[in-house]
DNA sequence: ACTTGACTTGGAGCTGACTCCAAGTTATAA
DNA sequence: TTATAACTTGGAGTCAGCTCCAAGTCAAGT
């Protein structure tokens, strides 16, 4: 298994679409982890590593903070033994429950358009999903590891 | 029509949810119209205005910036002959379309990890929809709407 | 030995979307 | 009338997520 090949932080970025200002930002923020460097100075990535930033590219893509997606590249490896986080998979069907609401969301304002609820009538309990309190910004930070 | 109900900026924002900031923000760039004042200073909004906060607030939570719900709130009124507006709609539609990817995108995740891709292959080609900018092949999503 | 280029670090700057504040004005109630 | 609450404005500050930059280091080629 994992093949030794190595990437520059160049080659990394290519590979992944990230740049490499991204990575080292990642790196700084400890959304990845400390990459391995090669005569003590420049980073050099496996396989692996690259998988991880292609995940958390996928992640972002659904609408996922870096803080909402800090605690999947904690479980161990992602790599072996994935199944054993059933964690990690239920985090992940949360999240895609919060995608399927916002789809619902958007499905509410198509509906109102179509049924013209707004000609004439209008006004009255347009959108009823807002409501609620839900996807707002939602800040937790307190762990700043010095 | 258009009951001549009134509402200071209180009471709109306890209605809509938003903050009395957010609103004024709203104001201040652009995205809502200039609010009529009462003795020419306080801010006074209609059930009108409300209805397109609440759809702001809508259109937000489906991952819309500011900016690009902008066009909306320029279409006319949005409350009268808005199915004159097929342009809204069109756009309704496109971004439905990108939704509608990220759940795709999401998908994809939990399929590779459903079908063990993770385990001993793992590391080539982990998340497609990574690589490029969009052009994902899209399993036709059968809607689910009950 | 020297130049070039890829890399390093720390930190500054930027955008979007707020949120907070101070200082002033107006409306209302006692 | 006066105190208080509600509101106004302009501008500063915040937070996430980058992006850019300067100054320095290191490796390889000539």
């Amino acid at each position: 298994m994992s093949d030794t090949e190595l990437y520059s932080i160049k080659e990394t970025s290519e590979k992944t679409g990230l740049s490499e200002d991204t990575i080292r930002y990642y790196e700084k923020i400890e959304l990845l982890p400390r990459a391995k460097r090669k005569g003590n100075t420049h980073r050099v990535y496996r396989s692996e590593d690259l998988f991880m930033m292609k995940i958390i590219t996928c992640l972002k893509k659904t609408g996922m903070s870096l803080d909402e997606i800090r605690p999947y590249m904690n479980l161990s490896s992602f790599n072996d033994d994935l199944t054993a986080s059933p964690e990690l998979y239920e985090l992940l069907q949360e999240h895609k429950k919060k995608i399927e609401n916002q789809m619902a969301s958007l499905q509410q304002i198509m509906d109102l358009i179509d049924s013209k609820l707004l000609q004439g009538n209008v006004i009255s309990e347009p959108c009823t999903i807002t409501g609620g309190k839900q996807t707002m910004p939602m800040k937790s930070r307190e762990d700043k590891t010095p």
